[in-house]
DNA sequence: TCAAATAATATTGACAACAATATACAACAA
DNA sequence: TTGTTGTATATTGTTGTCAATATTATTTGA
C-alpha cells in the first residue's frame, strides 16, 4: 500500500508533537516545511489541516499555524474525559474479556512490575501503555477503544511534563494491580472505579505540576 | 468573518449528510461536486479529507469516496459510548448546574411536554435536541459537550430510521422529567443512569429495527 | 513625538495542468 | 467458457502560479 506526500507528512508531524519535538505553540511555516521536506506547500497545506481537525493543531486568521496549546482549564476537562472513557473500558472489559486476553493482561501486568523493579521510568512507561492498550482490547468495543487512543495521543505532548518519581511509578503499579484483580473476578464497578481514580490521580498530579509552572500558560515557543 | 471555500463545503456536506440528503454509501464525486459547486477540485478535495478525519466519510483508495456506511457492530458499540458520555453529563450536570441553567433546563423540559401534547414527531426532535443541550451547558465541562455533540452527529445519519411513534414520544418525555428531576435534586448517580438507559433504550429500538432490514447492510447506494 | 496614511510583506486560498497509479474493460488466446 | 494480456479510463496526488486579504513596517504630516 502506497502512501501519499500527505499522508506521509499528517504522520511525521503528529509524531514530532506527540514526542514532544513540536512543543505546543511552535509556528508550523508552511513554506519552511515545504524546504524541510522537498515538497510543494499543497500536501503540508492538506496534512495540516488533518492535524487541525483531529485538534492537535490550531490556526490563527492571518497570523500563522502553530501547534495546538490547550489552555489549563481545557486540559482538566480532557482528564476528566479520560477518566470516564478508560473508566468504562475497565467496566465493560471486567464483564467481556476472554481468557486469552487475561493472560495477555496479567503478562503486561507483570512486566509493568519488572521494569519497577529497575527503576526504569523510560520502560515503565511503554510497559504502562501495554497494560492500558490490553485493557481496550478486552472492552471489546473497537470505537471505544479508539477515541479512548485519540484522546491520549492529545494529552501526550502534555504529560511529558509529568514528574515521573520512582514512588509514583511503585504507586502506579500497585494500582495496576487493583485493577487487573477487579478484572479477574469481573468486579465491573470496581475495575471502573479503580481505572478512573487511576487516570485522575496523574491528572491531579499534573495539574498541581502545571500549577507551579507560571510561565506555561503564556510562553510563546517558536520552531526550533 | 469571512469563511473559505473548503468551509464552506465542509459544512454543505456535512449538512447534507447528517440531513439525510446524501445517505450513507454514496458516492461523493469530485469532479461532479467541483461542477456543482461551481469551483475547481481542490477545495472539495480539502473539504472531503477533513471529512474522513472526523469520521463522516471514508475514501476506498481508487475506488471513491463515499459517505461513511458504519457497520452494524460499529454502530452498538458508538451507541454504547455515546451512552457513557450522556450520562457522565448528566452526572456533572447534577453536580455543577447553576440556578439559572436549571431554570433553562426546566424550560426545555416543558416545551417537550408541549411538543408531546401536540404530537408533532419534528417538533419534538429539535426540543429534545434543545434538552439535552442545557444538560451538556451545565456539565460545565465544554470538551465533554463538545465531543459528545460530535459523536451525535455521527449517529445522525442513522438515527432517521428510528420509528418515532407517538408511544416512544411520549416514553421519551417521562425519562426526560426523571432526568430533570435528579439533576435537580443534585442525585449524580440517578442522573447519570437516567440518561445512561434514555440514550441505550434509543439504541435498543433503534437496534432491533436496523436487525428487521435485512437490506441495509448491504445496500450500496449512488448519488441521487 | 505621535498618529494617520501608505507601502511592503506574510498568510492563505484557489485554480489549471500535469503526472502517476490502479481499476475496468475488451480483445485475444487456450 | 475461462483466463490472460494489454489498453482505456477514473481516481488521486502534486506542482507552479496567481489572487485576495490581513498584518506589519515605513513614511509622512502635524
Amino acid at each position: 500500500m502506497k502512501r501519499s506526500n500527505t499522508q506521509k507528512l499528517k504522520d511525521a508531524l503528529e509524531e514530532d508533537i506527540i514526542n514532544g519535538q513540536l512543543l505546543p505553540g511552535a509556528k508550523l511555516d508552511h513554506d519552511a516545511l515545504a524546504a524541510k521536506y522537498g515538497v510543494s506547500r499543497t500536501p503540508i497545506r492538506e496534512a495540516i489541516q488533518q492535524l487541525v481537525v483531529s485538534g492537535l493543531v490550531t490556526v490563527k486568521a492571518k497570523k500563522g499555524t502553530f501547534v495546538a496549546k490547550v489552555g489549563f482549564d481545557q486540559l482538566i476537562e480532557m482528564f476528566e474525559v479520560m477518566a470516564e472513557l478508560e473508566g468504562m473500558c475497565g467496566r465493560l472489559a471486567a464483564r467481556r474479556i476472554q481468557p486469552a486476553e487475561l493472560e495477555a493482561l496479567r503478562a503486561a501486568l507483570h512486566r509493568c512490575e519488572d521494569s519497577d523493579v529497575m527503576s526504569d521510568p523510560d520502560d515503565y512507561y511503554y510497559e504502562n501503555e501495554e497494560f492500558h492498550n490490553c485493557i481496550y482490547t478486552a472492552s471489546h468495543n473497537s470505537f471505544l477503544a479508539t477515541e479512548a487512543r485519540q484522546l491520549k495521543q492529545r494529552l501526550k505532548p502534555y504529560r511529558r511534563l509529568q514528574l515521573q518519581t520512582r514512588n509514583r511509578v511503585s504507586t502506579s503499579v500497585n494500582e495496576h494491580r487493583r485493577i487487573f484483580e477487579a478484572i479477574e473476578k469481573g468486579q465491573e464497578y470496581e475495575a471502573e472505579q479503580q481505572l478512573k481514580e487511576h487516570v485522575l490521580i496523574q491528572g491531579t498530579r499534573f495539574s498541581d505540576f502545571v500549577s507551579q509552572v507560571k510561565t506555561f500558560g503564556n510562553s510563546s515557543q517558536e520552531t526550533s
